[in-house]
This record gives structure tokens, C-alpha cells and sequence, in this order.
DNA sequence: TCTGGAAACTAACGTACCTTCGTTTCCCAG
DNA sequence: CTGGGAAACGAAGGTACGTTAGTTTCCAGA
């Protein structure tokens, strides 16, 4: 026996991916070994080596492609939400949130395995999220500049916010008591109440 | 050589679990070995043995020191604040905020080594998370009823009020721009702001 | 139809890990 | 002063891991 009837080398690919993505997000990246990884694909070990060149580098594969997808997608929907501050704000953590539940594996990934990269790796990865979180930081000043925000600090406020909007990879799951659009929309409340402009009223 | 001159077990027990925190926070429970750790302390491997009975073991009693000094110190400053809710809830949220930076290598590690836990300890720690998350989610029920709070889903709120607290563990590092006192004072305005009634003219 | 590369296999290497064992030395209670 | 436990040591067992090597089979393009 050796190369199976019917393999596929793309799809095998994306299977190893899958089963990654999957294993790590269950046991940590370090804790995951290539044989079971191997076994969940149904190959042998060593034929992971026919599609990644080592166990660091599928993870910073699986990380920098997620990654540059966030961005992309993050730029997208900024697009399209049109020119009014609050309206690319509001776009930019509904997107976060829904994308943050419906990747939720990939996110947490990105997230807290980045103390498993090589320092090269690591590095490239930290860099791509800090464009993130500049994202959202430009969006904060710029609504500080136009006084439709009252922000106490902004760097410490994006910190946070993306802290409490991360969070939901981290509890969420499908079939859970609300929709993905609740929790969108609790979440994008709880944010813009933050940081909108208090009512002197209100103070 | 057999035992040193001037060992001492407590300090010793002390020194192991000391140097863990530092090198588990860094790398992760997984991927640290026991050779590290007993270098880090300046012994060999298998005198650890002396002190702890297994690795995963090591893992569990940090835990559930770390929870249990939590769950009390919580429950002092919720004691020291009076009776008022608000002042109870800014209690909470301070307290939390500052622990949070003070110890924050144990809490990271709470938070985001569960998965490393053998299942029974998995579940022991996992109880105590919830009771802390309890703490919470009661003063927000108590705010509810009494008309100081608004929100709008009690457990959603509670869950993303914590991530947002305990996301300082991951950025938070001492000498950094601001002073604890700083970041206890905006966290806690940040969290109050999306749970506080608002009124009518700011809605 | 034929051939070269892709993609799988089996086997194994070398290392690193957690842990156990038996021994030695030190400290302290009686 | 002395005996027993505490706390260290060196050495090694047994396993599991990432990775490489060499081989075999299948598929696609000429």
C-alpha cells in the first residue's frame, strides 16, 4: 500500500487544516501531537510532511492566513458601512463580533497561541495584529476629534473593548440561548456605551 | 552530594511554585518541562518530587490556591465597601481590576490553562470560576431590580464585563504609561458606563 | 501509452520528557 | 547525642514526540 486510491493532495491540505484548527483550539497547540493530528486527517504521520514543512509552521501558516483574512474582512465591511464615524464604528464591532463567533476556533488560535511562535513568526503575527488594533484606535480618535466620542484614553479604551469583544470566542457557542444577532447587538451596545458622548444630564 | 546545606522544604516548595507561575505564564503549561523548572530552581528534576507528586498535580494546586485567595479577597472587598450596591459593584470591579494586575501570571494561567487540567481537577477549578462569575452577575441582578442598573442581558453583560477586567492580564505590565490607580479608575468608569442607568435626555 | 512527480506508505532515528529508584546527607526532636 | 525523617543527589526506565529516509502507488500531462 501507498498512495491511497482517489488522494488529493489540495484536499488532504485543507483537512490537515481543519483537524488542526480543531485540536489545537481543543488541547493548545503545544499538547497537540502530529499523530493524532495524522490520525483525525486518516493518514500516517510522516505524509504530514507531503503539505506542511513542519509543526511551526502550520501553526504560523494557520495564523498569518487568519489574520490577513480578519483584515481583509475588517476593511471590507469599514467600506461599506459609508463615511459616518459612528456608523464604520458600529460596523467595525458588529463584524468583530460576528466574526469572532463564527471563527471562534482560528480567533482563539491567533489569540493565545502566539507564545507558541518562533520569534521570527511571532513577531510577523504581533505585527499584523497591531494593524488590527489600529483599526480600531483611528476610529476612537477620529470621533474624539469630532466630539461625537468622549474617550478618558484611547490606547487603554481600544484595549479594552477589544478585550470584551474578543471574549466571546472564548464562552460563545452555536446553539446557545441567543442568536448571533443578539449577541451582536448586546455586545455592540455595551461597547458604544463606553465610549459615546455622555448627555450632560447624564453625568 | 545528597542533601545541601541549608535546604529548607518550605522555601524550597515556595521556589518551585514561584518559578512555575514565571515559567508557565511565559510558555504555557505544556510546553514547559520539569528540567527547566528544577533548574530554574537550582535543583535536579527529580527532587521537584520531594515537593509536588506529579506535574498536573502542580498545575491543579496553583489553580486552586490562586481561585481560593480570589473568591476570599473578593469577598473582603465586597464586606469593606458597605451596603450600598454601586459602592459594592465599584468594589468589585476595582478590586478585580487591580488584582488582576497584581497577580496577573496566576490569573492568566486560571483563565487560559483550564484545558491543561486532567478532568476531575477540570471540573473542581471550573466550579470555583463560576462561583467568582456569580459574584458579579448577583450585583448585577440586584441592580436590575432596584433600578440603579440598566442592562439588557444580565449573563451576556456579566461575561463581557469580565472579559473586558481580566483582558488587563494580557497587555497590563508594570512600568508601563500609567499607574495601577489609573487603570483601576478608567476600567472601572469603562464598565460602569455600560451598565449604569442612563438618563432619559442621553438615550 | 508512457513517465515524472505527487502523495501515500512503513520503518526508524534521536531526542526529550515525566517519573521512579536507591542512596546520601542534613536537620531536629527526644 | 543520636536516630529517623526530610530533602537533596545521580542514574535510568519507558514512553512519546517531531522528523527523516526509502519505497510504493497513483494520476496527469506529453
Amino acid at each position: 500500500m501507498a498512495r491511497i486510491s482517489g488522494s488529493n493532495g489540495a484536499r488532504t491540505a485543507t483537512a490537515i487544516r481543519s483537524a488542526a484548527l480543531t485540536l489545537i483550539y481543543r488541547q493548545g497547540f503545544a499538547a497537540m501531537n502530529l499523530r493524532d493530528l495524522a490520525a483525525e486527517v486518516g493518514i500516517q504521520p510522516s505524509s504530514l510532511y507531503n503539505h506542511i514543512t513542519s509543526k511551526q509552521a502550520l501553526l504560523f501558516d494557520m495564523m498569518q492566513e487568519h489574520m490577513a483574512t480578519l483584515l481583509a474582512a475588517t476593511d471590507a465591511a469599514l467600506e461599506a458601512a459609508g463615511p459616518a464615524l459612528m456608523d464604520r464604528l458600529r460596523a467595525f464591532i458588529a463584524h468583530h463580533v460576528l466574526y469572532h463567533m463564527e471563527r471562534r476556533q482560528e480567533v482563539y488560535i491567533a489569540n493565545f497561541e502566539l507564545r507558541a511562535l518562533d520569534p521570527p513568526n511571532y513577531r510577523q503575527i504581533v505585527e499584523m495584529r497591531r494593524n488590527y488594533e489600529a483599526r480600531l484606535m483611528a476610529l476612537l480618535e477620529e470621533g474624539v476629534a469630532t466630539g461625537e466620542l468622549e474617550v478618558a484614553d484611547i490606547p487603554v479604551t481600544t484595549f479594552a473593548m477589544l478585550a470584551m469583544l474578543t471574549g466571546i470566542c472564548t464562552w460563545y457557542r452555536p446553539n446557545g440561548r441567543l442568536e448571533k444577532a443578539e449577541l451582536v447587538a448586546l455586545h455592540t451596545e455595551l461597547a458604544l456605551n463606553g465610549v459615546r458622548r455622555r448627555a450632560v444630564s447624564a453625568r
